[in-house]
DNA sequence: GGTGACTGCAACTCATGGGTTGCACATCGA
DNA sequence: TCGATGTGCAACCCATGAGTTGCAGTCACC
């Protein structure tokens, strides 16, 4: 499947309807007629969410008898963190550096790292 | 400011031309003049995207003499990362619980290993 | 003091995405 | 077998957002 790219990973999850969805099917396996009817939109525009979230690896459909059930993956989200965390650090440990620098008594300016 | 919710959070990380100038104001602070240099958009365009990512914590600004200039935050983006990661182990360990309950043996449930 | 560079605001275009309705087809159950 | 339920596909509406151009106001610097 190999991991979306941050942007397309944050888009699809940057959707109160598609949170909505995750969250219910993080509770447990539902069909996509099943969301449709505790949740104040069409079964195709539920449709279309899952798509789009499956196409991230953030859920995973099976099909059960003639319907079609649909549930969160925790994967995806996980390895998402890591990056974002990754990400963060690297950022603030930047601006831990200028900081330091800032705030460095005087003269004494390392010609180089 | 408080935390914006994960949707706000998300969609705001969910494009990506706000990660060219997130990876930019990573590595150094920066104007939007400055950004608008080496990214193939308009200095307004960037303004509104710095904007989009003021609101949600991601960045700083900072007056230097007549110019703004713009930073990278991770406290946020780390802040996001542990949400997200709560989320993802709660998901897994849901589904593991399914998996585990589905393969236990002693209903009369011969379903094979 | 004039000139160039940076910022802020406003109006506008245009594509994308979230949402809808409608219909055809499959499948389960009484 | 027939009705009810679930899915798939397509066309369509429309609001939002990404991007643009244009102009006015400041501030630094020669």
């Amino acid at each position: 499947m190999s991991t979306p790219d941050l942007p397309t990973m944050c888009a699809a999850l940057g959707d109160p309807t598609r949170w909505e969805i995750l969250t219910r099917l993080g509770e447990g396996a539902m069909s996509a007629s099943a969301l449709a009817r505790v949740l104040p939109v069409s079964r195709q525009a539920i449709g279309k969410h899952l798509e789009v979230l499956r196409e991230v690896g953030l859920v995973e459909s099976q099909q059960r008898g003639r319907e079609v059930v649909y549930l969160a993956l925790g994967a995806q989200l996980g390895a998402l963190a890591r990056q974002l965390d990754r990400i963060g650090r690297s950022w603030e440990s930047r601006l831990l550096r200028i900081k330091e620098l800032a705030e460095r008594p005087d003269h004494d300016r390392p010609s180089g790292p």
